[in-house]
DNA sequence: TATATATGCAACTATTCGGTTTCACAAATT
DNA sequence: AATTTGTGAAACCGAATAGTTGCATATATA
């Protein structure tokens, strides 16, 4: 059973989810009121989110509120860090080239 | 046959890949020399990234050097960005909760 | 207390996934 | 021309995945 983020937002439902809650803390039944399968099918993607910290439940009487643990997130922008360096540079490059075009004219 | 970028990025081997020729193009062969997999396993990974557009072939004599295509990346990085909004606004939240204790102080 | 509601868990199923082995093909080398 | 080298594709396999149905449990409500 491997289990990271990367795992976890790999499938569409449970991005969705995400972004669902991002706005609020939802119940598991309000959550699956959005999607056209089973509240039991939500369970399971929400348990594969907790598990990995990407989502947090909090009981409240007999529902369970469920919110996006944000700081988690924060782990795939780390991932991230090395590819965007890239694309600076490479921003930065082009961003020369355009300069000495300009020079060049002058 | 589900294929998209985060699907992609979910498998390790493939993000380890990334990496290794974030810095230089590469054959299968060389990418296949860090990994104790078959060639034919990371060829098959190279085949899940090139079809989803995070890697792209270049044919040079018999051989085939993969790059990043580092444009694709930034679609995760623009996925992140309503997340990025929130935990940002949550600093910023945080930022004036200290300036307020900062001025109590005072 | 009896019933309805909110939820998670277990068992089952079809499909997908990552890996291997085997093969085919084209370019380089002898 | 024969052989070696670099590569992708197909067939197969065991494990994982996403979904379902059915059940158990706990909290609210009548």
């Amino acid at each position: 059973m491997r289990r990271d983020i990367f795992q976890a937002i790999a499938d569409p439902t449970r991005r969705a989810i995400m972004t669902i809650i991002a706005l609020q803390a939802m119940t598991p039944n309000a959550i699956a009121d959005h999607f056209n399968c089973t509240r039991q099918s939500i369970s399971k993607h929400l348990r594969i989110l907790t598990e990995c910290k990407l989502v947090k439940p909090e009981q409240q009487g007999r529902e369970i509120y469920y919110s996006l643990e944000i700081e988690k997130i924060k782990e795939i922008d780390k991932w991230l860090n090395p590819f965007r360096k890239i694309w600076e540079t490479r921003f930065n490059q082009l961003d020369n080239v355009l300069s000495t075009i300009k020079k060049q004219k002058k």
